[in-house]
DNA sequence: TGGGTCAAGCTGAGAA
DNA sequence: TTCTCAGCTTGACCCA
């Protein structure tokens, strides 16, 4: 891959601060802890979606997403049939194989999912509609999260390609500069051309011309010298 | 035991 | 108002 083939990918990456206001700014982890100690944990375990599937089944239907209010209702549904991992329980649940292998499918297909799609894989997976909810939202998060280092690599690559390309450049100019003929040194605003012969000239020119390899220098400065062509 | 992974919690923003 | 999403965080679990 050569530096043109580097920089013309069209990959654009957002390294940036996330500006959202995703990050919760008024909301304390000590409020998060309060909250919690009061109210009880939402987490199922795959022994709880056996157990009471059904239920919970016929509680997604009516509430599939979780908004504050059907949050609150899955609580209230859940604080009432959890007792076994206590009030403030969280038993991690660990998908199947199987389960990660059809949603990896599914998401392979589409990596976000309708309503009806996750009612249905919901069923297929026998989990709940939120669990598979979650899991597209963690899965979408973590391919951004991957794609975010490939950038990052890729911007590394690119960055070094281009100190690299800098460095040369300069280095080539350094050797210009030595090798070619002194008057070609001079700022343009120096020198200017004879317009009967088309010959460079001009009063720092001339002096370059005394030590320079210009054999028969012809100058010619409209400023200086106005009426006096060749 | 510390670090990594991942399901799940929370919040705010935006769309319908 | 409700739903969905992104982003951040927490806590359970696993492994070297």
């Amino acid at each position: 891959m050569d530096f043109d083939d580097l920089c013309n990918t069209g990959l654009v990456l957002g390294l940036g601060n996330s500006s959202s206001s995703s990050s919760p700014k008024n909301h304390t982890k000590k409020d998060d802890h309060v909250r919690k100690a009061a109210e009880p944990s939402l987490t199922l375990n795959l022994s709880d979606v056996k157990k009471d599937d059904s239920d919970l089944y016929r509680q997604d239907s009516a509430a599939s997403s979780f908004s504050t209010v059907s949050v609150k209702r899955e609580r209230e549904v859940r604080s009432e049939d959890e007792d076994e991992d206590g009030p403030n329980g969280r038993k991690k649940l660990r998908l199947t194989k199987a389960q990660s292998a059809l949603l990896e499918e599914s998401f392979k297909q589409h990596s976000t999912l309708n309503p009806k799609q996750k009612q249905d894989l919901a069923r297929e997976l026998k989990l709940r509609p939120r669990q598979v909810e979650v899991w597209f939202q963690n899965r979408r998060a973590r391919t951004k999260l991957k794609q975010t280092e490939v950038d990052c690599e890729f911007l590394k690559k690119c960055c070094e390609t281009l100190t690299d390309e800098n460095r040369r450049l300069h280095k080539e100019l350094q050797e210009l500069k030595l090798a070619q003929p002194l008057y070609m040194q001079l700022p343009a605003a120096t020198l200017t051309m004879c317009p009967s012969c088309e010959r460079i000239g001009g009063a720092a020119a001339d002096n370059a011309a005394k030590t320079s390899f210009v054999t028969k220098p012809h100058f010619y400065n409209p400023f200086t010298n106005p009426s006096a062509a060749c």
